[in-house]
DNA sequence: CTAATACCTAGAGTTATATCGAGGTCAAGC
DNA sequence: GCTTGACCTCGATATAACTCTAGGTATTAG
């Protein structure tokens, strides 16, 4: 069982154009092509490719994933660097996932005022304090700047 | 007290151009201008460009940053639509949260494996697969043609 | 045999987000 | 009064990651 180009962009919902993209940028060696010229992906190319599409999601830029993917074409020699390779992006998987934790309480935060029956107070409240803060430094109001 | 456009590229640590860039993309339409023309940043200024800096942070394109900010600019009258904004992009950043995790756990079943004693066996037998699979497909080892 | 279809390459174009350079203004210190 | 440093605008440039166009080839259905 092989796949075709198209099958490969609808399992990983890539385009084509995106496929192909991979393949110039180094990503995809392993891919081989038959008489006509064309890419014919094997099963084993889909695992890979689940990788490659995995470090993709998590932010990592295709020249690190050419890294990656040209250690795993030198055989079985290259698991140290791959291995610290990965530990790294690990770390930055862990960063990412705390820092929009963090952000999704401050947002959580907002949405806890704008859901309140107070709302509107609160609001009318803030844009006195702004008002007076810039009045305070000889500013004009920002608010009657907006058309 | 006020803030210089050094002070707050230090303080969210931006660079001097970005905070420029996000002015003239509209996302700062309430930063005032001292009679020389430069910006003049209040603490209710900051306040909301630490807002400005969570959407960024996860993922909010800047047209969508400006929206809201628009939004706020308007006054008490918009707090439902800055409230559906804000919640749409709470369930993205759940969603992104859910994603790294998933692919968190895809990064530490290879660190598993790249860990294991028996690390270098396991890939000898993974690429003894690719090949037997593309030889019976047709196709030529992917690691003959690295260089 | 011919037309449709799915694929190919090379290179141009697009988008979002920044970053920079040139040339100019203003306030402070010597 | 002159220099220095921090700021300004406008428009060019950069970068990553696609996305598309033009022109061409092999396979398949009628």
């Amino acid at each position: 069982m092989t796949y075709s180009i198209k099958d490969v962009a609808e399992i990983f919902n890539l385009s084509i154009y995106t496929i192909r993209f991979y393949d110039k940028e180094g990503l995809l060696p392993f891919v081989s092509r038959n008489k006509a010229g064309r890419r014919v992906f094997t099963e084993s190319d889909l695992y890979l490719i689940r990788t490659i599409c995995c470090l993709k999601d998590t932010g990592m830029e295709i020249k690190a994933i050419r890294n990656y993917v040209d250690f795993v074409m030198q055989g079985a020699d290259t698991i140290d660097p791959r291995k610290s390779l990965l530990l790294e992006h690990r770390a930055k998987i862990l960063r990412d996932i705390e820092n929009l934790t963090q952000n999704l309480n401050q947002v959580d935060s907002k949405l806890e005022i704008y859901a309140s029956p107070k709302a509107a107070d609160i609001v009318k409240e803030q844009i006195r304090f702004v008002e007076e803060e810039k009045r305070a430094n000889g500013l004009p109001s920002p608010y009657a700047a907006q058309k």
